[in-house]
RNA sequence: GACCCUAUCGUCCAGUGGCCUAGGACACUCCCCUUUCACGGGAGUAACACGGGUUCGAAUCCCGUUAGGGUCGCCA
């Protein structure tokens, strides 16, 4: 029973949930759910200036929406909470106790300081592998600070103290902490504890390599919600960012990730994070979900637009077209406009290649007269009819496509233009057809 | 500055002494498919940081250099 498998995610509320941040808690996810372990979401808010309660939530919220539940935390509960630091106070004060106690520490200037034992530490990390640290020379290794002045926890202290109490096996965090293990291995001696394992994971960096600060594209979770990511997309990535499935493979399902994950197998390189690479996993995604799926996640971006709120009858047929064409839901606003308003705008590159060509406002006249002719307003039939009047123009078909296609939607490129037709319906298609051949065309 | 980690295509990964004239994916270029764009299919450009060892043999092991990252807070 002592052997279970017990990770922790312990964010400090800063105001938004990072990516490297995200992928720590994901790997913690995985391991505890490869192991059938347990997750414990811990808030790490001992910072009261920081502190707010929208800034947690941003954590919850971000990590809810990468899929990642926790088994014990805020709202969740569980029997070694709270799981607050703010909350924790007689906890921290009776393991300050035992260390003084035991003089460990002496003030400093009002603050306490833990005087530490000068050894050689030995880090023995599940994905970095024995490291040694020597903390003799008191000039390099200052004795840490545990209390403030006011009385005020210190991140090592608190850490230290949660992991006991909550009784975390494993480690998992990002490897700028890698150089202040040893000195948490110094508090866990000294509170005659046995340590957890730990394993320290390769940071994410910008593309170029430069550290990755708040303001970056894709550092902030937020950003890959409103930018309409899918989930599962940005969820299965972020696997990919220092771990593999060995095999090639790029799109996994997560139960597999969760069946082959091992901290092992983690890489011990920085990754370099590529946006352009999660958009496309994104659009990989975006074609496998049911189309109920998609018009759900799509709703929170079509708020504000001519088709907000628009009966699912009028609206899943268009957004069923444009699918496979989009790769965040970011971009489905701007693929769908023109099907819901009269006032589309023309592509000027497009209206010019397509429409102001010698003729074309003849042949797209002839092209509404033989589409008023058509007996059932399916695909097959536009385009019989599309066909059958260039046959009688004496032109390819291909040459009155790209000019239908603009008349109708005031673009060059779109879905495909008997299906889209088919869903502007005939009346609209014509009226189009005809209004732009008045107007725009030669 | 001290200490620690890392070093394969622009990027993410594969590769753990011979199967590597280094493989896959994103991006990029070209071709095919197609009514457009995209999807899909095919092809191509592109990397073992450098220098020493060890070995019959090194991308793989060792050392050094260089470069990048991290830590050294009364931030977490």
């Amino acid at each position: 029973m002592t052997s279970e498998v017990r990770v922790r995610f312990a964010p400090s509320p800063t105001g938004y949930l990072h990516v490297g941040g995200a992928r720590t808690a994901l790997f913690n996810w995985l391991y505890a759910r490869h192991c059938k372990g347990t997750f414990v979401l811990r808030i790490e808010d001992t910072d009261k200036a920081r502190n707010s309660k929208e800034a947690v939530q941003v954590i919850l919220d971000g990590l809810r929406w990468l899929g990642m539940d926790w088994d014990e935390g805020p709202s969740m509960g569980g029997e070694y909470g709270p799981y607050f630091q703010s909350e924790r106070e007689n906890i921290y004060q009776r393991y300050f106790d035992q260390l003084e106690a035991g003089g460990h520490l002496y003030l400093d200037n009002g603050a306490w300081r833990f005087r530490s034992l000068r050894e050689v530490v030995v880090v023995d990390d599940m994905i970095c592998g024995r490291i040694e640290f020597d903390l003799s020379n008191h000039e390099t290794h200052p004795d840490m600070t545990i209390r403030r002045p006011d009385g005020s926890w210190i991140f090592h202290f608190v850490n230290v103290v949660d992991d006991i109490e909550m009784r975390i096996s494993h480690v998992i965090r990002g490897e700028d902490h890698l150089s202040n293990t040893p000195k948490h291995l110094e508090l866990f001696k000294a509170l005659g504890k046995p340590a957890p394992r730990y394993a320290h994971i390769p940071l994410i960096l910008n593309k170029d390599g430069s550290k990755m600060s708040k303001r970056d594209e894709g550092a902030s979770i937020t950003s890959y919600i409103d930018g309409g990511f899918v989930p599962e997309a940005v969820k299965n990535y972020l696997t990919l960012l220092g771990w593999s499935p060995k095999d090639g493979r790029e799109k996994l399902e997560i139960e597999e990730v969760v069946q082959l994950f091992d901290l092992e197998k983690v890489n011990r390189k920085n990754a370099h994070f590529d946006i352009d690479k999660c958009v496309w996993l994104s659009g990989q995604y975006m074609s496998s979900l049911t189309l109920e799926r998609f018009a759900e996640l799509c709703s929170p971006f079509l708020v504000g637009t001519d088709a907000e709120g628009l009966e699912a009858a009028k609206l899943q047929p268009v957004l069923a077209l444009v699918k496979e064409k989009v790769k965040t839901f970011a971009e489905v606003p701007a693929a769908i406009s023109y099907f819901f308003t009269e006032d589309y705008s023309f592509e000027p590159e497009a209206s010019e290649k397509a429409l102001n060509q010698p003729g074309a406002s003849a042949r797209l006249n002839a092209l509404a007269t033989a589409f008023e002719k058509v007996a059932d307003w399916s695909p097959e039939s536009i385009e019989a009819a599309l066909k059958a009047t260039a046959v009688e123009l004496g032109v390819k078909a291909g040459s009155l496509v790209l000019p239908t296609r603009v008349a109708v939607s005031g673009r060059g490129s779109g879905p495909s233009l008997y299906h889209m037709m088919e869903v502007l319906g005939r009346e609209c298609s014509i009226r189009r057809i005809r209004q732009t051949a008045d107007s725009k065309a030669a």
